[in-house]
DNA sequence: GGCACAATACCGACCGGTTGGTATGTGAGT
DNA sequence: ACTCACATACCAACCGGTCGGTATTGTGCC
């Protein structure tokens, strides 16, 4: 198990700056495309001390999807949606902040663990595990304003808080995919508003 | 012209064989994953063979891709969903035949083009260039349904034909992500699920 | 039809560079 | 004296790609 470092230089620890390079790599070129070498270059660090915080570059894949899980977490605790009275309007605010989100260069917003799963959920299944995780935690955040949605509209649906949860994840990550297909965020966006349209319909009384 | 190889001439030529073995196995693993070696090995082929047909790894790549495109528009125009009367019911019966495919092992089902375009989208335009056409090329097929089914209805939505077709490629694409992180097929057909009851809603007329 | 011949389809040994990974060393902090 | 964080040097296996060669084919001429 490594540890935070205690003598920091102004760049941190290498450690943290493998993860932030691989996060970076990989979501541009993905995981097997992103070599030791390349992190190691990419974070100033050499091949010894890469070797000395990780396994092997299995290990990199699931301390990078952690530590992705990590920080995500963190950016959407802190989000401003959560500042809605209203659970509906709470989760609507979320989709709105994913479609604002989505701005600027395709790696620096496209989703790090989807990428990731796409073409180890195979070949590593301890990444894969890691990925899914971070994936369906995220998800498993949004199920009480759901749930409280569903309750403050009175509504009886014959679809689960879980499953639209997932959903959201779904069509995000299927816009990403999109995205990078044209190298437009305009094709993402478009898939966001669908998404936000469906749930006011979920939500509608009557019908 | 083509010609069967001297080993296992059953199984047709080279070329073919080639492409066919990538669409397997940069399914189950991605294309950078998958070596020239790989691909000679599974379609009993020697790397002369790879080489005399394709200039290099990336144009394997982008006739793949064309490869997917051909028969997967193959696979669709013989689908029983265009026998129905109504567009809108098409449409439906479209989606219903997407969730029937997702069954079984996940590289039977999952996209080639969907998976590809993630890995490459950066370091190769060429695979992607050919990834987006075969994507938004499937997606253009069920415009002329949609529209049809726009006018018959009466409706004057906010949404265009076209960004709808392309929606429902994004949330196969999605879904097919999450079946991967889960290894479980049941979380995409759910998603699809989902999408079936979003165009439901879009074309119900009292609201 | 038979034959020469040029294309084409395919083979497999080989090349230089890169890969993930290891063994060992060093130097600062405790 | 000892641990920990990192550096250097190195390796065997594998990578994409090349190349000289052989087998099989369609074709034009007789």
């Amino acid at each position: 198990m490594p540890r935070p470092t205690k003598l920091t230089p102004e760049h941190g620890d290498a450690r943290t700056r493998l993860l932030q390079s691989a996060r970076d790599l990989i979501r541009s070129q993905g995981y097997a495309a992103t070599s030791v070498g390349d992190l190691c270059r990419a974070a100033g660090v050499t091949k010894g001390a890469f070797f000395h915080h990780f396994e092997n570059k299995e290990a990199l894949g699931v301390a990078a999807a952690v530590y992705w899980a990590e920080t995500t977490s963190e950016l959407f605790a802190n989000a401003p949606y959560h500042r809605h009275d209203d659970p509906l309007d709470r989760f609507l605010a979320y989709i709105d902040f994913r479609k604002q989100i989505i701005d600027g260069d395709l790696a620096r917003f496209t989703c790090l663990v989807g990428t990731m799963t796409q073409e180890i959920y195979g070949s590593h299944p301890a990444i894969r595990d890691a990925c899914a995780a971070s994936i369906f935690g995220h998800a498993a955040t949004l199920e009480p304003d759901i749930e409280a949605a569903i309750a403050s509209r009175g509504i009886t649906p014959d679809w689960s808080a879980e499953s639209l949860a997932i959903h959201t994840q779904a069509v995000l990550q299927g816009a990403f995919i999109l995205a990078k297909a044209t190298g437009n965020t305009e094709t993402a966006k478009d898939s966001v508003d669908h998404l936000k349209r469906y749930v006011e319909l979920l939500f509608k009384t009557n019908h």
